[in-house]
DNA sequence: TATAAATCCTACAAGAATAGTAGATAATTA
DNA sequence: TAATTATCTACTATTCTTGTAGGATTTATA
């Protein structure tokens, strides 16, 4: 039941690229550097959000990433599909990589595994990034107050 | 964010267990057996759970595993846990294997995860074998009425 | 048009985790 | 005593994770 790297990484990505969104590319270097995550490694994962359309590119100098949609049309479960893959513990009950288990209608552990999907994708497919911004946002103003610092 | 192999293991011979509970000692060769799973990788699964307390084991001739407790006091996540460790989708949300995050307090990401770490806790940590049992025998009896089949 | 800067793309590699196997030992019962 | 059953440690094969390497391609600008 673990966040992988990469996904952790990709939503710290998206996190950034949402809170400069509608100002021009961004370089994964800037990224990399800002977030503290493996350059070439972030090359791989911006390169496949941006296949499957989160992120739009551009090639050349002054080129960069920025987001393809506005920040609240992403959500975070479809960041994490797009590395990871399935969100669902077990295939029966997953939606995009579906596979029957032998005896599904009746397996009993199915139902609880259904249930804890639902749960994980109750939160991670309604939260978006623009939610997330607000939540930076949030921090920075406490920690104006001198409350706390932020960080993605 | 996946079961894996062993804990799906564990909770189906669990649940065979909890449905002959104070019904004498079972053997591995019959839960081997009548569950489909590798008769050596169970023999590794239910030792785990004998050292946490979750089954007693009897030796020899006749011997084999039962629940140390009643079915209703065994939770899904406390077998899970046994197994796999920790629950929580990142160890700065996790109560078992819990290590600070760089900058817990204000991680936006950490706010997320621990409320999917709630989410999946609050059905594991509540499901009882007990629970379990009851879901069996409902689909036994739906097969007795033509409508379905039983499986764990 | 040359050059520098950026993404694009494929392949590779080390290490860890997963899934399962092997075989000898110890305890118990009949 | 013999058969049966759990105990224990260690090993292995495969897959997944977490990166790294290096060249190709595209573009802006001087």
């Amino acid at each position: 039941m673990k966040l992988s790297k990469k996904s952790d990484y990709a939503l710290r990505a998206m996190i950034y690229l949402s809170m400069q969104y509608k100002k021009g590319a961004i370089q994964i270097k800037e990224i990399s550097a800002k977030e503290k995550i493996p350059q070439k490694f972030l090359e791989n994962i911006l390169l496949v959000l941006r296949k499957v359309g989160i992120l739009n590119s551009k090639i050349g100098l002054n080129g960069g990433y920025e987001l393809a949609r506005s920040p609240d049309l992403i959500t975070l479960g479809e960041v994490i599909r797009a590395l990871d893959g399935a969100i669902a513990p077990v295939d029966c009950v997953s939606k995009i990589s579906y596979k029957p288990c032998s005896e599904e209608v009746t397996c009993v552990i199915r139902g609880v595994m259904l249930d804890i999907r639902n749960a994980i994708t109750d939160v991670l497919d309604r939260m978006t990034f623009a939610d997330m911004c607000s939540r930076v946002k949030d921090s920075m103003e406490k920690k104006e107050t001198g409350v706390l610092t932020y960080t993605i």
